[in-house]
Formats: C-alpha cells, sequence, structure tokens
DNA sequence: GTCCATATGCAACAGTGTCGCATCTGGCCG
DNA sequence: CGGCCAGATGCGACACTGTTGCATATGGAC
C-alpha cells in the first residue's frame, strides 16, 4: 500500500518485551508466548484460537492465564482486540509492533474478515477530535457491513 | 445539531409496526413491547436492560422471548446492535426509524457513549466500496477510543 | 368461529470470560 | 549463587450472555 515506514520493528515480540521490562511489568513464558503466537499469526485470533497455539508451544498454560496476559499486554497498548457481532473477541498485536495499523472489515453474511488500509479513518479520527474532543483508537474499530460476493445477491 | 429533515415517522413504533406487517411477519405483544422500549429509550439498551423494561410494561414475557424478538427485529433491518469492549450488546432502534443514521462512539477509560451524525463514515463507506466492494453497515459500527475528558490525562 | 403457521414459555444447555485462593516464579538484592 | 517477595500462574468453580428443543398459545386469514 503505502511504502516508506513499513517495519518499525523487525521483531514485533523482542520490542513488546521489551516495552513490558519498561513498564515494570514481568516478561513471562505464557505472555512471551501469547505475543509470539500472535505475531506469528500476524492475523485476528480468539482466545479459545490463541489458548490452543500456546498450548502446542508452552503446554500447561491455563486457559485463564490466556485471558489474564491478554488483559496485561492490552494494558500496556501491546495487544487489541475487536468484538464483532455476537462471536468472540478477537486479539491482534497493536498496530504500532507491526507497521501500521490495519483497519478490520468483517462481512456480516459470510464472516469473512478483510483488511483497510490503516489511514481509512484517519479523516473520522479528525473529525472526532475536532467536533468533540474523542480521540478515537483505530486498532479497536470493527466495521461491519457485507463483502463484495454478498453485497450485491438476488 | 443538522436542522432539515428530521422526523421522517412521528412514531417510530407504529412505522416499524408497519413494516413488520408488511415482510408477512407477525406483530406480537413481545415485539411491540420491545419496539416501545426502544423507541422510549431512545438509547442504546442492553438485552438484559430491555427485558426489564418489557416486563414492567408487560410481565410474563420471557428471557428467551426478548433475545428472539430482537433477532426477528434486526433480520427485518428494524433494530441494530453494537458490541463494545467485553460488555454485553447494545440495542437501539434503526438509523431510518428515528430520523438519520447515528454512528455510537464509546470511551473505553469512562464507559460514556456519545453520538456522531450519521455521515461521519460517509467517506469510508465510499472508499470501501470503491476499493473493494464493500457494502458498510453503518448501523452497526462501534467506535472506541477516549472521550475529551479522558484523554488528556496526567 | 376455526384453522394453521409461527411466536412464546420453559428449562436446560453452550460458550466466553472472571474470581478466589494456594502455589510457583520472575526479578532483585545481598 | 542463593534467598526473598510481589506478582503471575494453575486450578476449580462461578457469572453472564445468548441459544436450542419441544410443547403450548396466539396472531392473522378464511
Amino acid at each position: 500500500m503505502d511504502d516508506g515506514v513499513q517495519h518499525p520493528t523487525p521483531d514485533p515480540v523482542a520490542e513488546a518485551v521489551r516495552q513490558i521490562r519498561a513498564h515494570g511489568e514481568r516478561v513471562t513464558v505464557a505472555r512471551t508466548a501469547v505475543l509470539r503466537v500472535l505475531a506469528d499469526a500476524d492475523e485476528h485470533l480468539s482466545a479459545d484460537a490463541i489458548f490452543a497455539a500456546v498450548s502446542r508451544a508452552a503446554p500447561g498454560v491455563h486457559r485463564t492465564t490466556i485471558y489474564r496476559a491478554l488483559d496485561a499486554l492490552e494494558r500496556l497498548d501491546l495487544v487489541a482486540f475487536t468484538r464483532l457481532r455476537h462471536d468472540a473477541a478477537t486479539y491482534h498485536l497493536a498496530g504500532h509492533l507491526v507497521g501500521g495499523a490495519r483497519v478490520y472489515v468483517r462481512c456480516r453474511v459470510c464472516g469473512t474478515v478483510g483488511h483497510a488500509p490503516g489511514d481509512l479513518l484517519d479523516d473520522v479520527a479528525f473529525r472526532l477530535a475536532a467536533e468533540q474532543g474523542f480521540a478515537l483508537d483505530p486498532t479497536a474499530v470493527a466495521l461491519t457491513g457485507r463483502c463484495a460476493r454478498c453485497a450485491t445477491p438476488t
């Protein structure tokens, strides 16, 4: 899409770990595993999917720990999640770790999730800030609608 | 805020009922009660809050029926809901029933929910349509961020 | 009034996320 | 290197939201 600064950190996990330490929090096996899974997947994963993947890499990690790790990482702005319709939350690395924010768009019919360029919401963010001082978080936005295939039925 | 056409239907409930009939579906006590509650509140309510309000107006309506009514009304595009963070879904009347679409913005810190003009996402919708044929549903969008009070801490 | 499709009541279930508490471990200091 | 302590984890049980199957009641048309 846009060229230029696309890779702020060669290894998102290492950078995230650095930031965990910088905040005075602990770097644990579970947290690192969660970060690694999210970085490798480079996709939005449900907590359950993360649990499954982490269990493969580091058996013995409890389901609850995944939730607590995600919660901690979210407080540190290293992970964000979105909620689409009635499905479970889907987590992903924060935009600044993966080279620019992406906006997720999901089709309400077939459930497919796609990306849109991160600057899609820049204007919206600007208007919200100007009109009511609202600081939009683009990484937490979920756009719902109908994808190309499902938009023109009949 | 913007003047002009603000009241497409004097009574959203009556209009909604008309559309239910037009679609060949049934107008029942529960569905009418749900619509009335949503119209009176003119706010986003959780299913539980709707259940409580309906129970007051029409005792004996079961919790399950609320969900099924909301589901039916959503299929008919009379009700929409949004999902913010880990909280329960919040339902509201469809935009065309209440005088133009509104976009909901919620502060991730204090939880306050505010409105933004319905045309906020017009450009975004246009770009998504042009670039990938995605038909955005503006009534189902939830924008998360920080409100004016919570945006400037420290 | 009668009839049929369908909406409802009910109860039990499923999935997601949370909590309390005992134990273990990461990071630090001697 | 070994010990210490706040904080993270494992474990189980729980809370909440939303769903499903089935018998019954009700809406709407004749």
